[in-house]
Formats: C-alpha cells, sequence, structure tokens
DNA sequence: GAGTGGTCTAGACCACTGA
DNA sequence: CAGTGGTCTAGACCACTCG
C-alpha cells in the first residue's frame, strides 16, 4: 500500500492515525482563504456547491464551515450565504482593541503615526516572528488619543517580506483599523493573538508620549498575532492608560 | 394541536418566534445540571438514552451535547461517555487563573486565608451580584503565594444565601481550589466570568500585604463571575504582582 | 419564488475505551 | 466484546433574504 497521501493536514509531532473527512475539506477551504481565492467581505460558495465541487455531501461541507465559523474566519448569514470574516467591520475590531471605557459611553479614537521605518530585527522580535535575528522588519510607533487625552502608546513590528512597501505616508492616506489596511493592501488577514499583561511603572520616553508623569503605573500589552494556520505576522507592544477605561476580557 | 408548551426557554426581552428543538434539549440538560441531578465529574446518560427519553433523534441530542461541551459545561470522552465539567481538573483551574510565569516554569501557588467574615452588601457589590444594598454577603480576603513570594491578593465577595455556614475553618480546611470547594461543597459551579483589568500604584494596606513598594504598579483585577443561566455569584477584586508574571489572555 | 443556511431524522459504519 | 462518542450520508422540511 503507498504512504498515506492526505496532504491537507501536516503531520505535526503527533501525527494522527485519522483525520475525518470535513477536516480535509476544512483545510481545503482554509486554503482559499489563505490564497485569497475568496477576499474578505465577500461569499465563498454555497454548501450545495462545495459539496459537489469536493464530492461530498452537504453535512460533511457544514461541519467544515461550522468550525471555522467558530473559529471567526467565516460569518454564515441564513438566507444570505457564507461570508470571509473580515476587520472592516466594528464587531471584529471590537475583538481585538480590549480596551473600554469605565463608564460605557463609546468613544473613538484618533490614531497617529508618530513613526514608520524599516528595522533589522531583535533576538527578541525574531524569535516571535520566526525569522533570523537581523533579518528587515518594519517597525511603527503609533499612540491612539480619545479626543485630547493620549491612550495607547503602540510599538508594531511586521516581517519586511510580507509588507513590503508599508510607509507612514500610506499608513496616513487610509484612515481606520490598521488590520483592515493590512488585509486589504497586503492580504494578511489577522485571525487571532496571545497577550502578555502587566503592570509597569512609565519609563521617561512612554510617560512623555503618554502625558502621565514619569512612574506612573500603566497597563504593558506584549502581542503576538498570526494569520491563517497559526504564523506569526506581528508583535506589538503597547502600554494602555487605565485612569478611565479598563482591559476587558472573559475567563472560563 | 395544544399551545406551545415550551418552558424550558424565557421569553427574554425579544421573545424569539422559533425555538429550535435542540436548544430545547439543551434548556433541560441545563436544568439537570443546575439542579445537580448530574454532580460535576460525573457522566450524564448516553446520546441513545436521551434521545429515547426526550423522544427526539440521537442528532438532534448530539447538537445540543455539543452546544454545551463548547461552553465548558459538559466534557465528550470518546468511547467512555459525557461528563460534567469539574475545577477539581489543573485545565480548568488554569482557565481561571490567567497569571502565568514570564519564563514559563509553572510553580503551584500557596493559598493563604486572611480574614473571612460577614457583612453587609456596599452598594456596587449588590449591583454586581443583582442582591438589594445591605444585603448579607460573605467577604474572603486571601493571599497567593509563590513560595516567600506574596503575588495575587483577593478580595472575594460571595452573596450570603448561595454559600450559608462558608467560615475561615471550612476554607482553611479544604486545600485546593475554591472554585472546587464552592461546586462540592454548595452547589454551585462557576461556568465563567467576566474581568476588568487595569493598572494601579499600590496602596499603603495592599502593599504591605504583598511586600511591595507603596505605589509600586499593581495589575488590578475585576472579576464578575457567573453560574448557569449567567446568574453572578461572585465578585472578586485582585492584585497581582507581575514582576515575574503576565496575566496571558487570547484575542481574536 | 428561487436560493441560502438551519433543523431534524434515520441509518450505517468507524474510532475508542474498558471490562 | 459491548457500549460510547465521532463521522458520513441522504433526504425532507423550515426560516430567512432578496429580487
Amino acid at each position: 500500500m503507498g504512504a498515506n497521501e492526505s496532504d491537507a493536514i501536516e503531520p505535526g509531532v503527533d501525527a494522527p492515525r485519522f483525520v475525518p473527512l470535513y477536516r480535509q475539506i476544512k483545510a481545503l477551504i482554509t486554503r482559499g482563504l489563505r490564497d485569497g481565492t475568496w477576499l474578505p467581505g465577500g461569499a465563498i460558495p454555497s454548501e450545495m456547491e462545495l459539496a459537489a465541487r469536493f464530492n461530498v455531501s452537504q453535512g460533511t461541507v457544514r461541519k467544515a464551515i461550522e468550525e471555522l465559523a467558530a473559529e471567526n474566519l467565516l460569518v454564515r448569514r441564513q438566507g444570505r450565504g457564507t461570508f470571509v470574516a473580515t476587520h472592516d467591520e466594528p464587531r471584529t475590531q471590537f475583538r481585538f482593541l480590549r480596551l473600554r471605557p469605565d463608564d460605557g459611553v463609546e468613544q473613538g479614537f484618533v490614531n497617529r503615526i508618530l513613526e514608520c521605518r524599516r528595522a533589522r530585527a531583535p533576538v527578541d522580535i525574531a524569535r516571535s516572528l520566526a525569522l533570523r535575528s537581523g533579518e528587515a522588519v518594519i517597525l511603527i510607533r503609533r499612540l491612539l488619543s480619545l479626543g485630547e487625552t493620549p491612550t495607547v502608546l503602540d510599538e508594531i513590528w511586521l516581517p519586511g517580506r510580507r509588507f513590503r512597501g508599508l510607509t507612514t505616508e500610506r499608513l496616513a492616506a487610509r484612515g481606520g483599523p490598521l488590520y483592515g489596511m493590512f488585509e486589504r493592501e497586503f492580504g494578511t488577514r489577522m485571525i487571532g493573538a496571545n497577550e502578555r499583561l502587566k503592570a509597569v511603572a512609565a519609563g521617561r520616553e512612554v510617560a512623555r508620549a503618554l502625558q502621565v508623569a514619569e512612574g506612573a503605573p500603566l497597563l504593558q500589552v506584549e502581542r503576538v498575532s498570526f494569520t491563517y494556520d497559526n504564523v506569526p505576522v506581528e508583535v506589538r507592544k503597547g502600554h494602555y492608560v487605565t485612569e478611565t477605561h479598563h482591559y476587558a476580557t472573559e475567563v472560563g
């Protein structure tokens, strides 16, 4: 007998002996998403059509799509179709910026780009992005303000290859959320991220940028974001002022 | 045909015009969990038996169970059965205490009860617990340490009715996680919680208890936990030392 | 009314566990 | 080997959207 010809799932450390059909279908759909066959905001083919195309039953396609919808890669809308999730929706943005006003009255952030330049990856960034130390990266520094109040100072590291051509001008030209622009202009869609939070005392530089006293308590947020197949594509080091805001999350 | 006899779903503000069968089955199973018909760690009846009991197909029961498993109320184990989730498992504890060592080397916390007494609910606690201001509550103060290093100072508020008879002695007698004891001894299982995080400067009392300098940055964590049907049953105000640890979470 | 996703059923067979 | 959950199929019908 030949070797296992499944190329849908990479073997990993513990090669599973059995891969259900719907997982293979899921991998095929994921590939279409990654490749840009179907674009963010657009519809994918109907269940019936995918079932015919892959030569499986509708129920099998459905199970694959249900998992992708649970992972926020797809959005199902009864009567209309199944759509590729996009960052150009307020709901999605809320999921990625967890800072909320204590009094519940939402206000929009104003985004100011302080800097955007090419650099060589320091060791820690390189490790997080699965690059070699010294490889080309892009560094963005930006400030989010509420009205006149600086609130979030971010330092964003991106792999140079994937974001070639990203400049301050392009960032300034495009308002709106960064992740929306990344998926439109660079074909890189952020799927999720891991965050590590600490309370720290404001250093001199950060304190000045955020207009707080040196030594003031700040929420430090380190994020590693990934795209399809858990490939890391962004490191973000943020400092949040939590005087009138809090970081909201759910556990359980 | 008679009127719709479903008493499984409460109408809510927007009474849904259509409630699928599997949701009604889900509500019936949830009731059994809430009532203690099936206890944490124990098995619920098999899919076939539930299908027969409720007079629906196995597939419908399966869909109800799948949702409950996705919400971490049930745990499915192929070949063995479906079990009621319990806090007496390390996996579950990790989900509720998000503090992790920076270097990845896990260490167990030592739990010391500083105080446990009856009190009257302040306004904010009362509101969070859906009590009237001044109603009986239990206040626990406790310290989690890593070796000799105090790391987490918690102030825990519980509704007096539900936790009648909870004393320092009972807390001390039972080691292990609080939530495990709550579900065993008081029949109240914590399902999930919302947390609000801020960076704050240590006040005098807190600084002394955590052996840090007054004004040192601390991670303040305010938690409201709920049991079945989203009923709030605990308010927790914590201060975390994040010198060598971080709060880990996922976004997306 | 045509087309989409959503529900429900019935049955066959597979993967896994434990006695 | 019996019993459990897991997969896959096929078909019927329902709820919803939109032209």
